[in-house]
DNA sequence: ATACCGACCTGTCAGC
DNA sequence: TGCTGACAGGTCGGTA
């Protein structure tokens, strides 16, 4: 589910509503996968704690809590949503901070990808940020990969943040088909790359993300990005430039599509 | 270092 | 009406 653009407007709904709001308790259901730290631990040190700032870091959303940030990850299905405590409790909700201001925070996941966890130490991610990487050191980061761009593109250890849909659509944009060796890539290439990955992610943050089954910000509004979408899930439809029809192939185990015509 | 695959989970949809 | 298989915004670990 979510990537940088639907992480991000989700990060700033949050940091909106519940800047300086107190968590008075919590939450966690017995289910063990949501939880890298353990539920005890994370009820015992977040109780109590202020609410100083959120934001993202690549697909994580960090809660900076004093001394201490909480960090979690919405794998392919997880919601956070900011509710009124009389609202029915969605299934699948595996955590809930109750605030002083009332309201609850609530971790939704049906297919439990998701993870929380506690940090003692600024956490930074496992990569380079999309949006502030130069257009050199982007060329310097890929052009060493002895594999292709598409599954470059989604290491998080290189770039944090690129998940499926934006690592197809920028692709697309930039006329480069998912299967070329990244090292195999002109300079040209590298920066048509670079400029349409990070415009895409901008459209995509100005547009809410892309809601392409469940994807809903903190408040249950979807996005509009995948209105925009000229690649992802648009198999044997015609390409919005050429009319050739949009194909499906697997790299990197990830369902990925590209416009034979359009991209070299 | 990389490639490939299955595993982790649930839900939805197409096809029979 | 059901069943089965494919697929879905992600990541990890094992094995070549």
């Amino acid at each position: 589910m979510p990537e940088l653009p639907e992480v991000e407007t989700i990060a700033r709904g949050v940091d909106e509503r519940l800047r300086g709001d107190r968590i008075e308790t919590t939450w966690f259901s017995e289910k063990p996968e949501p939880f890298k730290s353990p539920p005890q631990l994370m009820a015992k040190e977040l109780a109590g704690r202020s609410i100083d700032r959120v934001h993202r870091v690549g697909k994580h959303i960090v809660f900076d809590l004093g001394d201490l940030q909480w960090i979690v990850h919405l794998g392919m299905t997880g919601r956070l949503l900011v509710a009124d405590p009389r609202t029915a409790i969605p299934p699948h909700t595996h955590a809930i901070l109750h605030l002083a201001s009332g309201r609850e925070l609530r971790f939704v996941d049906a297919r439990r990808f998701g993870r929380m966890a506690l940090e003692t130490t600024r956490f930074a991610g496992t990569g380079q940020e999309p949006l502030k990487i130069s257009k050199d050191e982007f060329a310097a980061l890929f052009r060493p990969r002895k594999t292709s761009i598409k599954a470059a593109l989604l290491n998080q250890k290189l770039l944090h943040g690129v998940g499926n849909i934006y690592a197809d659509e920028s692709l697309f944009r930039a006329g480069i088909r998912p299967r070329r060796m990244a090292r195999h890539l002109k300079r040209a290439e590298f920066d048509r790359l670079h400029s349409s990955l990070q415009s895409v992610l901008k459209k995509a943050i100005s547009l809410g993300g892309s809601s392409v089954s469940d994807y809903v910000d903190s408040a249950g509004v979807e996005g509009f990005f995948q209105l925009e979408h000229r690649v992802y899930l648009r198999t044997g439809q015609p390409c919005l430039v050429c009319g050739t029809p949009i194909r499906r192939i697997v790299v990197g185990g990830r369902g990925t599509h590209y416009c034979p015509h359009c991209q070299r």
